[in-house]
DNA sequence: CAGAACCCCCATTCAAATACCGGTATTGTA
DNA sequence: TACAATACCGGTATTTGAATGGGGGTTCTG
């Protein structure tokens, strides 16, 4: 095995992180929030929609701190899996 | 531009997340906390040993409730950079 | 009609995640 | 003194996906 592909699980995982995301984001534009967390407007596109299913790290730390969001607790929120 | 190579920056501060998480493993052995965590042990030496600066989101969420960390902490002591 | 804001498709590059190999250092034990 | 087991490291190879950019399309509002 290499590199297994993403299950739906972890899909409706990346789901649910998005749309948090997207919530949080609140009146603010794309373009805006992912100019001030130092990503590309379709990068956080993609991650809103569920298309980039698990982001990496650091680029959801900065997406937390531009939305003023806890990690713990989007952690918590978007992982009824694998607890 | 398209998905520019990692900066020297970006390297550095995953090898403070790998420390990060090295010290707070412990005792414990890599395959343990790795089974634990649900990821290889390969993959979990890639990260303490900073040959992986970017994890997945998802896979550091594991890897702090396996070692009882905070998922703010780990971002606020490791990104000194770009705050 | 222009602009803003979002969406989808396509293409590209680089890295995460996994596995396998051999090597080293330590520790326990017969 | 071997010898085996444990634990970690480095390299190589593979597959998949993140992240980016470009082009075009839709909807709404001034």
């Amino acid at each position: 095995m290499v590199r297994t592909p993403l299950t739906p699980e972890e899909r409706e995982r990346g789901e649910r992180l998005g749309l948090l995301l997207r919530e949080a984001r609140r009146g603010r534009s794309m373009v805006e929030v992912a100019a001030s967390a130092g990503l590309s407007a379709e990068t956080l596109r993609k991650i809103e929609t569920g298309r980039a299913p698990t982001p990496a790290f650091f680029t959801v730390a900065a997406l937390a701190q531009t939305l003023g969001l806890s990690m713990d607790e989007i952690a918590a929120s978007c992982s009824p899996v694998t607890v």
